[in-house]
DNA sequence: CCCTGATTCGC
DNA sequence: GCGAATCAGG
């Protein structure tokens, strides 16, 4: 793929945004982040700032570094480093999955009380006191080597299932490997998308 | 570990 | 000009 105008375009737009660049790359299609970054040095809009002026204010550079050419490890190397405090991180995404319960912060045992969401309003929720117990205990087993990352350190392959509750300390997120493709990891996909059928005859 | 951008340099 | 490899940091 080469850098159509189009796909400058895009590029601009992206990075203006804060998008990062592998988002971008992934976004474009075709090249990596690191090509991203690359032309995003290129076309001189590398840091975000853009404050007023900018001027002269470029770092020192002072430093002849020493390059990997051919074999070498350099030891020590400089580095001017002129980032900015750019925005970063508008992650605020994909939230459209059936409400997950705050479940597990608690004592645990084969209770499985009333599921109170803390304080969200869970729009649809068909069966939600319905999950197979074995999917459940399965859950709470996971939830015990949670990685209990916060929502900082969430990524698109950490499982995003909430322990606890967001009102108190006692909160935070799975962090497990997600599923491929879900935002959840295994035993969190198994009690957040319930096919629905899956205890029909419940005779009582 | 995952991620981020920055830099260098052979092509 | 391009971007992989590498570096540095969170």
């Amino acid at each position: 793929m080469s850098w159509t105008d189009e796909r400058v375009e895009i590029l601009k737009k992206m990075w203006g945004e804060g998008q990062s660049a592998s988002q971008i790359a992934k976004e474009l299609g075709g090249v990596t982040r690191n090509a991203v970054i690359g032309k995003v040095h290129r076309l001189g809009l590398s840091n975000r700032a853009g404050s007023g002026g900018g001027a002269g204010a470029a770092a020192p550079k002072a430093e002849p570094k020493t390059k990997p050419a051919a074999k070498a490890k350099p030891a020590v190397k400089a580095k001017p480093k002129a980032k900015s405090p750019a925005t970063e991180n508008p992650k605020a995404d994909e939230s459209a999955d059936p409400a997950p319960a705050t479940e597990s912060a608690r004592p645990a045992g084969p209770a499985r009380r009333a599921i109170i969401p803390a304080g969200q309003p869970l729009p649809p929720q068909p069966s939600a006191n319905e999950i197979d117990p074995a999917a459940l205990a399965k859950v709470n087993e996971v939830e015990k080597g949670a990685k209990k990352l916060n929502l900082m350190e969430l990524t698109e392959r950490t499982c995003k299932w909430p322990i606890g509750d967001p009102a108190t300390e006692e909160f935070w997120f799975c962090g497990l490997p997600v599923q491929q493709g879900k935002p959840y990891c295994e035993a969190h996909v198994g009690v957040a998308f319930q096919p629905m059928s899956s205890r029909r005859d419940r005779k009582r």
